[in-house]
DNA sequence: CGATAAGCGAGACGGTACGTCAGGTCTTGTG
DNA sequence: CACAAGACCTGACGTACCGTCTCGCTTATCG
């Protein structure tokens, strides 16, 4: 009678990295930040938290704003995908709204803002923060913008980086600020920027 | 014999407060953060670097972000007011342009950079600083505007916050990411937004 | 009608060193070695004990064996002075019997133990119990036998520093290995390197 | 079919201990602790200096004092032996002699002197040192001095236990604080206490 | 004019968090 | 099954700042 399952049982550590201790780690500097805020966002409150070694945390992690990063990464990569596929006018549009919900919104957004206020204060979280996140996702969103205009679905006046800072500048001023443009705004600015068919 | 001059001299200490330390309080707060950075910006480096006793501090504010605040209302006062006489729209564009100067180039933009990060940290400078300084200021750009909406210098698509936003939000917005927004970009979204005259 | 009490009340802390800290933190190590021995006494584990933080112990003290350092000198002083006054060889046979006793029993002779043992393991320990500790003693020690032995309570066969090394040593040894030298041992010890009167 | 040899050749690890390991680490124990103190003499850096896995030393040692034990017995049998044939005064001079040496100048005698201290700070400690060496050494040292009386070699004036602390404790104290007790001062108390013919 | 009261530099104090190190346990994969 | 490797939780290390406090001084104001 052949092989039930090859029962996985626990593997909860040995000499490769513990899964679980990571997820552990992301989930409680996610649950400080949005439930106390960043001032207590402490490395020894998340070990606390995660119930994790702070050792554990030094290993893997250069600093707090790193964890946030990673959180924000697989976070944002599910909750506000840069549409990848085909790139209609509505769709450009969509993104942007989802983009004011998930800042305003969305904890994952909240993680955002506060990366970005982080690095104001470090330029080493400066640096991680543009070529792990920032550049990226950039490069998508300037991919997403060149395929609607050469389809004709849009016909930006300006380059596509100088139309993203645009649109997604105001958008992010406001939830840095407190208060959440409203959506009429955000229609006159696609219109007038993008000037779709 | 109207009385020689009140001989004001050095007053180091007494039972008023001492201009000179408070003085000495902004230059050194305005200073480690300029050449060290928001980390550096300790109340204990502050009160080293202006040689004052932290008590004295704590005795006039309320935290390091206060004393910013109070160094960032003063400067920009001085390095970016905002017109008050006519309004026209050169004169708009030109502020927009003293704007993205400021931000990129004066400490006390580095300085306004800071406290916007601040206030992503902690509830308290958030409200503060939309009370002492971006409410104010905000009034009196809103005012700047509406003068020049109705000289007929200019007939603004949205309404006068949502128009401001979306100007000085891209602004931001480059700053806050290390770029800086050329101003090519910044006469397109003034034409568009404000169709002057 | 001679003035009544100053009145020195409490003076808690201050610019000054606070009296009742220095006091909690010598009794907390002082406990600490007692109950639960060397293993037990970190800079921590004195900290928390005394009520203290643990910057006042690294403000006062370079390490946690000066902490003990100071017990001992404070301790031994009073309860095993070097007889100062007359030297008689009754009165140095009843020097060695508390010395014995002091270390056999006396809380205060654990911490001898542990200096010592100490010392063993780090030079900088080793040099600050011969200056502050061992060769004050050995002073005292050495002018009690010379004060004996000119008014002819007793007449040593070896000089005064041997002659204390060979009544001290096998004290102390034998206290370090757990054993207690019998005080007949003691009496022959003294009887034959004195040879008293 | 010649059957040549199983090889064993290098038998770095299998089933059964590993001698090379176990060397590895006592003389890994050993340098440390002559080369840089018993500061130094942690699992980790013992582990690292033998190229040995942690494990592979909490699997056959109990703590590092039971590494030192080890070196201690293994080495002092070689380089301080009890004398065990015949016994005359003057071996029993000499050994008095060469324990002196020993501790003062062999680097076992520094282990020696830090198993002493740190069976100050641990009793677990102070149990075995007294079971695998003071009592087996004792013995030996007793049968020696019962072997010289019998033979009337010597006729001490005390019992055979005291006679060895009253001449070995003055040893062990010097070399503990840091001085080496001359040798005229070791004659004066062999002639003294064990009177030889 | 002398007492009072406040501001000041200085710095000790009880705390919290930092980033590092070692302890001792556990797991993986190799020989 | 011993071993090298090393991840893991625990807890102490020594340091930096926090915000509060007392001290001793100086100086303006007021009875």
């Amino acid at each position: 009678m052949p092989a039930t399952s090859p029962a996985p049982r626990r593997a909860r550590s040995g000499n490769r990295r513990d899964e679980a201790a990571r997820l552990a780690v992301l989930h409680a500097a996610d649950d400080l930040l949005v439930e106390h805020g960043f001032g207590a966002l402490t490395i020894e409150a998340i070990a606390r938290r995660a119930g994790v070694a702070k050792q554990t945390i030094y290993r893997w992690w250069p600093s707090k704003v790193e964890i946030l990063l990673d959180t924000l990464i697989e976070d944002s990569e599910k909750r506000l995908p840069v549409p990848a596929e085909k790139a209609t006018a509505e769709i450009i549009r969509g993104y942007l709204r989802d983009f004011e919900r998930f800042l305003n919104g969305d904890p994952a957004g909240r993680v955002l803002l506060a990366i970005i206020a982080e690095a104001q204060h470090d330029p080493g979280t400066a640096k991680n923060f543009h070529e792990r996140y920032l550049g990226p996702r950039r490069e998508r969103e300037r991919a997403m913008l060149v395929r609607a205009t050469d389809v004709g679905e849009i016909s930006p006046k300006l380059d596509p980086d100088a139309t993203i800072d645009a649109l997604v500048g105001p958008i992010v001023y406001c939830a840095l600020t407190g208060s959440s443009i409203p959506g009429s705004v955000l229609d006159t600015l696609f219109e007038d920027l993008l000037r779709p068919r």
